[in-house]
DNA sequence: CTGAAAGCGCTAACAC
DNA sequence: GTGTTAGCGCTTTCAG
């Protein structure tokens, strides 16, 4: 920027004025401008981002805390937040809080947001109290998406998830099954509640299973729900990736989805139509969510006015080929 | 940083010295160093990245460019490569070229190359080649992973194609299979062209099948396959994504698998397993590879010798439940 | 409309 | 062993 100041015999400040963008009121007269405009051009300047977030101004990069990374579910959000977030011209920062409750790899994520204009926090982090604590003492703007339960204070995108919860388990019923089960995991407390409440607290026991959120643990659920006197007739998976695990499980069992088995998931990630068979669920609206909590992010920037914000979106169900009336 | 140098009476350049954490000799005093330390604890110092980034230090941040994040290969890429970063302790500023072989999005990815100390590259991006141009520009180490061919001067990663390929047609021929066919996808051209080799480019019309790399893509490949007058019965499919549609759409049309179609995978993704039937397929090392992809990195920026170096590794076959002998 | 100059937080010579 | 000093590239008053 220097050497394009001296080539054009401009100040150094003029280059910048120009070169920032911003429409600076009417300061500088076309000619310059242009010269400048031509000389940048020739030089290749690339601005230093290090240089503009030194000196307090945007560094175009949003923090993004994910629970946990290996979850496709969370595969596929950061990719759409990155899309998202590339169309306001922002990039992204990964902080992977790995699943695990060390406070110490929270605290690493949280040092990311020194980078980075605003956080988006994506998932569950009700197990580490301390990440949310600490990303408030920073002075960036903070957005949770799919964080469980609305914290107070943070701009939030959430589902609803009881009505969803609600949702499959009236496609369950209205198919006639009584002996509906869930297969849940510990960051999904708020489907697990939805499913409880929908009974009155009258489950049969044994048939809310818990596991990890992967493919093993939705077909090793299955496997202790098959070990009870009386095994349900359906499964309602609190994810899509437990659900593909329990259509995996009941295959591997000789079970036949959904002659006499239907398995409901929750998410609709792109492999649950491809399933065998093709996946009833959740349709969880991903992308709107994502672009939502970019645009509050970007918004909360721009506006500089710091009202937090708390958006809910629904989950539809979509009845593909997994559910059925039960056997008999 | 100032604040602690007052609190402590000393200064700055001595604060910086500690909190730097570089062994720097043995030049600072036990005491002003414990001193120092508390001081820095008390008032929660946290280093600012963007002025160590100007200082022309370390930033501690890896920017990954990937082909198109949408593909779930790339999705568990991204978070295995954030863990091995981690290990390193780098962040990811992630960069998605979105698939389109537009220049401008490819140039904005490069742009943040100007934060990174620096680049990984994943994914083939030969029909984008100003973006690997434009990114030797850039002074930063570059590091290629998955570029379908190795490229002049720059440090890759990549997988043996040929060999992998060869190894699944052995599979399928042992098995007694001679009507085998692919379904792969442009930007896999090795695998094609391994395939190819195999038969001695003795390969019936239509057994090679193009299609996006979606799930819905390999079903759409799979019904042109059946539509051929002779319908091959085994199909090789050049990611684990093609082969899961290719099930997908198998037991759409009724079409028993392994029994009147065998199938094989390239990838091994963790949906792979889960698959019903369970999927025979090429194992992608994919940790291996982005660990490596990591430490080549790091080391070229600790070790300041910029010696372009390539690594090839193997994809073994895994042998599940999508293969058997042909019908008949 | 444009120039001069200060300074963001940090590191690295170079002195003492 | 520690203090002084000069920037890194950029934005932003404040004067002209």
């Amino acid at each position: 920027m220097k050497d394009i100041a001296r080539v054009t015999g401009v100040a150094q400040s003029t280059v910048s004025r120009i070169l920032s963008g911003r429409p600076d009121a009417i300061s500088v007269s076309e000619e310059t401008r242009r010269r400048v405009l031509s000389a940048a051009l020739a030089h290749g300047y690339r601005p230093n981002p290090h240089a503009r977030g030194l000196r307090g101004s945007r560094t175009m990069l949003l923090g993004v805390i994910v629970r946990d990374l290996t979850d496709p579910f969370f595969g596929v959000v950061v990719g759409v937040l990155s899309r998202a977030a590339k169309k306001h011209g922002y990039s992204l920062v990964l902080g992977d809080a790995q699943g695990e409750p060390d406070e110490a790899i929270a605290l690493a994520a949280v040092l990311e947001a020194r980078h980075c204009d605003a956080m988006v926090v994506v998932g569950d982090f009700r197990e580490q109290p301390r990440l949310l604590d600490d990303l408030k003492t920073e002075e960036v703007p903070v957005v949770a998406v799919w964080h469980g339960a609305p914290r107070h204070g943070f701009a939030s995108v959430s589902v609803d998830n009881r009505a969803a919860i609600h949702r499959a388990l009236d496609h369950l019923t209205d198919l006639g099954h009584k002996a509906i089960a869930l297969v849940g995991h510990v960051s999904l407390q708020e489907r697990e509640r939805a499913f409880l409440e929908y009974f009155g607290g009258r489950v049969s026991r044994g048939y809310v299973q818990h596991d990890e959120n992967t493919f093993e643990g939705g077909a090793a659920a299955l496997r202790r729900l098959r070990a009870l006197p009386e095994p349900p007739t359906a499964v309602l998976a609190a994810t899509d990736v437990l659900a593909i695990g329990v259509l995996h499980g009941a295959a591997a069992e000789g079970i036949s989805v959904p002659a006499h088995l239907s398995v409901v998931g929750f998410d609709d990630l792109p492999f649950a139509a491809a399933a065998v068979p093709p996946l009833t669920t959740l349709h969880m609206p991903i992308a709107e969510m994502a672009t939502a909590a970019i645009e509050l992010a970007v918004a909360t920037l721009s506006n500089n006015t710091r009202k937090p914000k708390e958006q809910t979106l629904q989950a539809e169900l979509v009845v593909r080929a997994s559910t059925a009336p039960p056997p008999e």
